[in-house]
DNA sequence: TTCAATGTTTAGAC
DNA sequence: GGTCTAAACATTGA
């Protein structure tokens, strides 16, 4: 479920909590969930959190790598200064369609990604899968009910080497994500529809099924309009509609109903905010025409056809 | 009972 | 190769 707004929701909570802490103990409930040598993480203190499109980082200062290595720089053999900023080991999260982070300590409850009713209630609970405990007594849980998400530990410096890293395109809340940039990026795939060509996380990473419809609604386009149809002024609305709609949800807290939620009861509700996502047969909010449903690329695509427009169709 | 679900990868068929 | 579809992963809920 979550998607670029999500994770930052999340990245946004977290660093205020776990920054400086050091996990105590690494239980995995189902080994499928977790790649890589979770000891590797003990005594691994907390330098940095981070997101890429969808995917959140945790930064470790990992004692076990340093002593495996005997302290020593696997290149040129000098050894590690202890003041070294950088993290040691990183965990990589992708929560895929159903993941959820949820952080737990004595005063509050940090929940994020796939909406449930259960996410703010107890811990563990049957879709949790691996269960962080940090120096404090606090404790971090990864839930997933599909399953689909996981963590890997890899070498910080490794991280570039990553196979769903190395494929990500810009970042579009980066501040070089310029309309230049986007037009250079769709034109790859001028035969694709334009939704299912910003969805694609070469393209343009993090955007997912809720915001590639919303942004197609915010730049007036029909979804299914080809990269090669746009015109200039249509690359600069899209633009303008990607961003808007991404920077909407992390504003609301992303879409998910009980995103993120504290001592104030505060809720991502984004979803409220959306203009087609999920309102088949609804009145569209601009100009009351109902919202209709196609599938495209194989996802459900919600649009208003009164109000986005397909250029190239006969 | 059948279908779709906020993601990604892979296999097949033109 | 390009392009499209379906399936796979696994589970729940409408």
């Amino acid at each position: 479920m979550p998607e670029l707004p999500e994770v930052e929701t999340i990245k946004l909570g977290l660093e205020q909590k776990i920054i400086g802490l050091t996990i105590t103990s690494v239980e995995i409930l189902n080994p499928k969930t977790f790649q890589g040598d979770e000891k590797l993480a003990l005594n691994g203190k907390v330098i940095k959190v981070w997101r890429a499109a969808k995917m959140l980082g945790i930064d470790l200062k990992s004692p076990s790598l340093r002593a495996k290595r005997g302290n020593l720089n696997a290149q040129d053999g000098q050894k590690i200064p202890e003041e070294s900023i950088g993290g040691d080991v990183t965990l990589l999260f992708h929560l895929k369609m159903s993941g959820q982070v949820i952080y737990q300590d004595q005063n509050s409850i940090l929940a994020g990604g796939h909406p449930t009713s259960d996410m703010k209630d107890a811990m563990p609970n049957k879709s949790t899968r691996v269960i962080f405990e940090f120096s404090d007594g606090s404790k971090m849980y990864f839930n997933d009910q599909r399953k689909f998400g996981w963590i890997r530990l890899v070498e910080t410096a490794k991280v570039s080497e990553d196979a769903f890293y190395k494929g990500l395109g810009p970042e579009p809340l980066d501040k070089n994500f310029t309309v230049e940039v986007l037009k250079q990026q769709l034109l790859k795939h001028k035969s694709w529809p334009v939704k299912v060509v910003i969805m694609d996380q070469a393209t343009i990473a993090g955007i997912g099924n809720i915001y590639a419809a919303e942004a197609c609604f915010d730049a007036k386009l029909d979804p299914r309009t080809k990269v090669s149809d746009l015109t200039e002024n249509d690359f600069i609305q899209l633009h303008k509609g990607i961003v808007r709609s991404l920077n909407d949800g992390v504003k609301y807290g992303g879409s998910s109903r009980e995103n993120y939620v504290n001592a104030e009861g505060e809720k991502g509700d984004f979803l409220n905010y959306a203009f087609v996502y999920g309102r088949k047969g609804e009145p569209c909010k601009k100009c009351q025409t109902l919202i209709e449903k196609i599938t495209l690329g194989g996802r459900g695509t919600y649009y208003c056809p009164s109000c986005q427009k397909n250029k190239g169709a006969k």
